[in-house]
DNA sequence: ACATTAAGTGATT
DNA sequence: AATCACTTAATGT
């Protein structure tokens, strides 16, 4: 049984598949970019996606990720009164998401006691996490986040080789491309990453 | 063979 | 930890 299904009630779990309509995205693909108008809401039934704050030079500087059943209510609502403050949806693995027609949202806040739930979940949920992300971002030290992060994304990948380039970590972490490769040479010296060209293996999880 | 892109390195701030 | 300048290595045309 789905996640989802053992979050819902019935009935609306019955509504929920039939108004959602199914997207499939594979892995690296762009599944929104805000700034502009949504009229659906995103909520993943498998895989990651990785949301990312756009910075000024056109860096994407990791915000958190949406797992199985996280919705981006949050994101999307904040954003539509919207400034020219871009974030980014990237499909972080291949992913299925659920796109619901927003204006349902309202409705099933008011009919159905377990969205009501969802929806203030995922909501204190994400704010937990932008906290979160605030406090790595000042205080953790730029050789645990990239840890961390060649951790997540091996987890979610379900495999320990990851093809990435370091530029694209260094733009995930806010930082630079040098400082990333001497980082992970430093990894590579104590045994826990294997490198290549366009490739990290993460040795142990 | 040449150009392009990824990654490694030393020196400086 | 960031930036610069340069080298080396891998890959595409």
């Amino acid at each position: 049984m789905h996640l989802l299904q053992q979050l819902f009630e019935p009935e609306l779990y019955t509504q929920f598949v039939e108004a959602a309509r199914l997207t499939k995205y594979k892995e690296g693909e762009t599944i929104m970019q805000l700034g502009q108008r949504i009229d659906r809401i995103p909520i993943v039934k498998s895989g990651a996606i990785r949301v990312m704050r756009k910075s000024d030079n056109g860096e994407n500087l990791l915000l958190y990720f949406l797992e199985v059943a996280d919705t981006c209510s949050v994101t999307l609502k904040c954003c539509t009164g919207g400034k020219n403050s871009d974030i980014i949806a990237v499909a972080e693995t291949d992913v299925e998401v659920y796109m619901l027609p927003s204006e349902l949202m309202n409705v099933w806040l008011q009919e159905y006691y377990t969205w009501r739930e969802y929806i203030l979940n995922s909501y204190s949920q994400r704010i937990e996490e932008l906290l979160h992300a605030i406090d790595v971002l000042t205080f953790q030290q730029l050789d645990e986040r990239l840890w961390q992060l060649l951790k997540d994304k091996a987890i979610f990948k379900g495999q320990s080789v990851l093809n990435i380039t370091h530029q694209e970590l260094a733009e995930n972490l806010h930082t630079n491309r040098v400082v990333v490769s001497r980082l992970l040479k430093k990894f590579e010296l104590n045994g826990k990453v294997k490198l290549g060209r366009n490739s990290v293996d993460v040795l142990y999880l």
